[in-house]
DNA sequence: TAAACTTGTAATCAAATTAATTACATGATG
DNA sequence: CATCATGTAATTAATTTGATTACAAGTTTA
């Protein structure tokens, strides 16, 4: 198993938007970025435009960030794209027998350890901002004309 | 998407083990205890072996515990059954546009950013053991006593 | 030795999820 | 009105999961 890409995906579509601010970021030209198809695109434009990240009107080319750089953490993104729900990153066995000690009791034993683990993930993803990723794109981006 | 119940099943499997320390664990056994087809428990068991986690043989009924229980850590567990290959709890797209400066970078600067979230993860998973497993429920099984 | 029971393992199946694709309604604009 | 954009639904193939069945091979015991 695996996070969906649609994560880095997204990412990806707001490094985008910044990077070609003095452009226009349509569906189409951000999906030639990324390398896939535009409704692919516009499916995770409308998750960021619902959770407040950019600003998208219909018939309107083009995506805006609807917030400051370095106020858009990569936490925002994953929250927004919805590849993980609330309190389940990981998955718990469910209907273990009652009967048994162990499993009357390794739900409630184990689910306070597994969101630890998840709070721990999501701390480091609230700790980088899209403004990290655009200069740290850019940096790279010098090195690589050096070659 | 959600990462495998076979972690919390191979959780489960290791504190029955002890908590059954005096009786036979037979996959028969495990399962019913977990309440799913004793083929699962020995697909998992077979992991858990395989890792050094669990003594198993054929034809003999029962496992035993392959390491003393404060030696065993989540982080085991969770590698043993194989719920996520290495470095790639997060997937990211492939074939970004290589002549534009975002696709040409994205994954290079992507790449460290979900290692360290993922590693931030395994360290909690790494401080946890079976042992702290088994007390906590254990000590749940006295309070429901109470009720 | 034969019967009974176990582990190990492969094959199959339905369900869920993903990303890609096609299609089309609706909005904006020259 | 023609053109191009977004929004969104439906369909598809591929992958993964957990359950199930089946059976080979090892062990025990009557």
């Amino acid at each position: 198993m695996s996070i969906s890409s649609r994560f880095s995906v997204g990412i990806h579509i707001l490094t985008l938007i910044e990077i070609n601010k003095d452009g226009v970021s349509s569906s189409e030209y951000l999906a030639g970025s990324v390398n896939t198809n535009p409704a692919v695109i516009r499916k995770i434009m409308g998750m960021l435009k619902k959770a407040g990240l950019i600003k998208v009107q219909p018939g309107i080319a083009g995506a805006e960030l609807a917030k400051d750089l370095s106020d858009i953490t990569l936490l925002d993104v994953y929250k927004a794209v919805n590849v993980v729900k609330d309190k389940e990153l990981f998955s718990i066995h469910e209907n273990p027998n009652p009967d048994c000690t162990v499993g009357r009791n390794i739900q409630n034993t184990i689910e306070p350890l597994f969101f630890s683990a998840q709070t721990a993930l999501e701390k480091v993803l609230e700790n980088v901002t899209i403004e990290d990723v655009v200069k740290d794109v850019t940096e790279k981006e010098k090195l690589n004309v050096k070659c």
